[in-house]
DNA sequence: GCAACTTAGGTGACGTGTCAACTATTCCCC
DNA sequence: GGGGAATAGTTGACACGTCACCTAAGTTGC
């Protein structure tokens, strides 16, 4: 590893120190956001999202894992973690008997539908509200360039 | 808590989940790089970077903390670990019975070191490359709107 | 139809992050 | 100078994430 690396220049150095910033911030606001109104965390609420918005309300944990591009593992503990609350409820698979069913509960309905209205209010305040509605487009625009890179390389 | 709050329209939902996509993906690659080239963490590397750059070597808890926008208990948690495997020491500060200096050591030193020029080039494939100069500048600008609101909302 | 392989998911150990409570010092001000 | 408030930092309990490894069930090919 020879040090033939350029560092980053004063415009990189920048962006990306503010990234790291709002990375490091946003988050643990909208959680403890959310854990003041209604007791789940950030966490929680991604996975009840991906449960109810299926009709049956119930979904595989490999296809949990991958619509939150987490590995299997952390699904796993985290529906332990959400069932010993009884946000959801684990259910055998007829198709796979390998497989589980992640399956949300009337609490978990409940929960997310307490959560969801603040929730968006809090992301529009901490974020929407500092941008004009062509610099949302421009900034996802370049957001999704990044992500495009970032995938590229993980394949 | 009446739901008179305005769902996201596309365009920010388009943004807040490219947002989500680059945060959830993102740092898990740069971790599992530092980790596999010098056995350190994201957090290690941040310390260390804070520590090192003071001459001396050495940063009081509370500075740190703020540098990193981290709260002191997560500081001195994250310093009892890394003294554990020597990459920094506790000291007692003479100028303040209750105050501690986080000093780098030669192992800490050598780390980051090892590590600076590997991670530098990780952020230009993983981020940088993706974007032109002046998307950088754009990204950046935007990124700075975000974290102003960000703060201003935390004052 | 059975051995080798792959896939779904869970488990245990351990590092990390948060919150609330605590101790020890310093500050302030009478 | 002595007593209460503020400040620096630590601790313990517990939620969260990752890694390596495990079991059980499905898949393939002979």
């Amino acid at each position: 590893m020879t040090d033939d690396t350029p560092w980053l220049d004063a415009h990189e150095q920048h962006a990306w120190r503010s990234w790291l910033a709002v990375r490091a911030e946003l988050s643990p606001v909208l959680n403890r956001e959310l854990q003041a109104d209604v007791d789940i965390s950030l966490s929680d609420f991604d996975v009840l999202v991906q449960v109810t918005e299926s009709d049956e309300g119930r979904v595989r944990v490999a296809a949990l894992a991958e619509a939150l591009r987490w590995d299997r593992s952390r699904v796993s503990h985290h529906v332990t973690r959400m069932s010993r609350r009884s946000l959801v409820v684990r259910e055998e698979c007829d198709d796979d008997g390998r497989g589980a069913w992640v399956v949300v509960t009337p609490e978990g309905r409940d929960a997310i539908e307490r959560a969801a209205p603040g929730h968006v209010r809090a992301v529009r305040r901490l974020v929407f509200d500092a941008l004009s509605p062509d610099e949302v487009r421009t900034w996802a625009a370049l957001t999704d360039k990044v992500l495009a890179r970032l995938r590229a390389d993980e394949a």
